[in-house]
RNA sequence: UGUCGUGUCGUCCAAUGGCAGGACAGCGCCCUUUGGAGGCGUUAAUCUAGGUUCGAAUCCUGGCACGACAGCCA
């Protein structure tokens, strides 16, 4: 029945149920979103499922606000939530809906259970309906306020809604059960009264109802087949089934799975906006944050993201998914697209002393070895040039195969060249280091096939623009940030170097004018993207999205 | 000491009573004008004690561990 071969514990629920006839053959699922915060990772695990769950077996996809919060909610989150889950090819087509447009139906559903002698308005304030809710092991006392009469509760219930009352002086409650071992049936709260306005409904509503009454009725109103949602709900199904069951209306299936935890990140929207509100990065879209909007402007391509989701599969069980994960799934996509530049970070000047001072000549360089059809281009090649610090060893450690004094480098698509000569100033800093060049060993030459150890980048010093480059690392030092000393919280754990700014770093001439948004790898050293709100035309700003696999740094640490 | 849920390589996911497999990470080798691309190989796991069965990761019982729940948040 699915499109694909792709199958979890999910998608063989929606196959049964397809197979037993349950919806007429109809699959819909929705991502339901509160526009509290910006969405993460953790989201796109959700979006991708839901939205890949509809599209496999043909069905529709909602994207819908769960907007039932004023006090929480903006309109800032809103417009970037539909942005990213477009972005990460969530087809909501025109079905954009907003939990705030269903209010009067719940209302009239709300007064329907009060009817019903299944809610009541009830006159605890917080603190008292906290001490006679129970605990864990012993059951709750039942509210004074518990056996109004329905008209009573219907004329209380009309004048909450009217403002009549402060915030906070009465509840609607559905009687349930104050002894039921699962807390939630004990008598919950459908409707709290919130004199605050609502970023859609402005001052219309003073009573807004809560997520458990809501959040049935909005799938059930839209046709939800499988209502997909974290485990944290778990707790929640009897009481999702029990208002659509009193209700008499169409009823979906909630189904719970593990939400993602990644290793080196924090994913609650809580310590986000902490992150945020407190300037431990620059906003929500921070290249460093686990945000949609902070993958994006790092560079991240949905593709990879959405790679990776499938990737890290769906199950019942928690899991922390190791972010090198993340990491192999841009590495995988950028290989196949990202043109190959070359970029000296930490530059080093070279003097070729055999060579013609004026001379400049052209070197011809593939685009993309994986991709023939990026074709090649010419790179200015002169006397004077910069290499990476990280290439030269004045003193060379075991195994390093790089330029030293007296060995041999091969400079890419241009000359093999061999150190002579290393040039300090007065305290001993090393300025400069004069190389000789092979003429024999262009690239293209009878004379380029010689071995030599390794193959450097480099950019001639004559042509090179200078460009700003910002090197990323994780957030967090540890594993689990939240992992933190006694009387500390997860911001104890900030990298405090995952921020590292390089000015006047040397790039080649097609990077001097490479334009917002574009990625590229600099050979040896890592993808990078042009930043989007950082550059200015003719002087890019570079992220690095990820670094190379570097077996050398490996080796060395060993040492 | 309640209810619900979950225990499989270091990590994540499979195996639906019949040879425990894949991915990432790690390690090793090969190749390389990216030491970083690529290729090959390899290490490594069924929480535990019983039971059912010709046969159990899977079914049953007990234990143990872990997670969620006592917001008028979602």
């Amino acid at each position: 029945m699915a499109l694909t071969e792709k199958s979890d514990f999910i998608r063989e629920i929606v196959t049964e149920d397809l197979a037993a006839n349950k919806y007429q053959g109809r699959v819909h699922t929705r991502f339901p979103p509160e526009p509290n915060g910006y969405l993460h990772i953790g989201h796109a695990k959700s979006i991708c499922l839901n939205h890949g769950i509809a599209r496999d077996f043909k069905g529709k996809f909602n994207l819908r606000f769960d907007d039932t919060n004023p006090a929480k909610e903006e309109q800032e989150y809103v417009d970037s939530i539909i942005e990213d889950v477009k972005w990460l090819g969530g087809n909501f087509e025109d079905r954009l809906f907003y939990a705030s447009d269903y209010f009067e139906k719940m209302y009239e559903h709300a007064v329907l259970l009060i009817k019903k002698g299944k809610a009541y308005v009830c006159d605890l304030n917080a603190d008292e309906m906290r001490q006679t809710r129970g605990t864990l092991t012993e059951s709750g006392k039942e509210s004074p306020y518990r056996n109004r009469s329905a008209e009573e509760n219907f004329d209380l219930f009309e004048r909450m809604r009217k403002g009549e009352f402060p915030n906070g002086a009465k509840t609607l409650r559905a009687k349930i059960n104050m002894a039921s071992p699962n807390i939630n049936l004990r008598d919950p709260v459908m409707y709290r009264i919130v004199h605050e306005d609502h970023h859609r409904q402005g001052n219309k509503w003073c009573v807004y109802p809560t997520y458990d009454w809501a959040h049935g009725i909005e799938d059930s109103l839209e046709m939800i087949t499988h209502s997909i949602c974290t485990l944290e709900f778990e707790n929640h199904r009897p009481l999702y089934d029990w208002y659509l069951e009193e209700l008499g209306v169409y009823h979906p299936k909630q189904i719970e799975f593990a939400r993602l935890n990644l290793t080196y990140t924090v994913l609650s929207k809580r310590k986000l906006l902490k992150l945020v509100a407190e300037k431990h990065v620059s906003g929500w879209d921070d290249p460093r944050m686990p945000t949609i909007a902070g993958y994006r402007r790092r560079g991240y391509t949905s593709d990879s993201i959405i790679n990776f989701c499938d990737t890290i599969g769906v199950a019942k069980r928690d899991s922390t998914i190791d972010v090198a994960q993340l990491e192999f799934s841009i590495r995988e996509d950028l290989n196949k697209h990202a043109r190959r530049t070359m970029a000296v970070l930490n530059p080093l000047k070279i003097v070729l002393t055999n060579y013609p001072d004026g001379q400049t000549e052209e070197c011809e360089a593939v685009n993309n070895p994986e991709d023939e059809t990026a074709g090649k281009r010419m790179i200015p090649f002169c006397k004077e040039l910069f290499i990476d610090q990280d290439d030269f060893r004045e003193v060379p450690p075991p195994k390093y195969f790089r330029l030293s004094p007296g060995t041999e480098v091969r400079l890419k698509y241009g000359y093999i060249i061999k150190c002579e000569k290393v040039v300090k100033d007065g305290d001993g800093k090393i300025i400069e280091v004069h190389c000789s060049y092979d003429p024999d060993t262009k690239s293209g030459m009878a004379g380029a096939n010689r071995k030599v150890k390794s193959t450097i980048h480099w950019v001639s010093a004559r042509h090179a623009g200078n460009v700003e480059v910002r090197l990323y690392d994780r957030l967090f030092v540890k594993e689990n940030p939240d992992d933190a000393e006694e009387g500390k919280d997860f911001l104890s754990n900030l990298n405090p170097n995952s921020l590292q700014i390089l000015k006047q770093c040397k790039v080649e001439p097609v990077l001097a004018n490479a334009k917002a948004g574009e990625r590229f790898q600099f050979e040896r050293t890592g993808y990078f993207c042009v930043d989007s709100i950082e550059s200015k035309e003719g002087a890019p700003v570079f992220n690095r999205i990820v670094t190379l696999r570097d077996a050398w740094a490996k080796i060395e640490q060993k040492h």
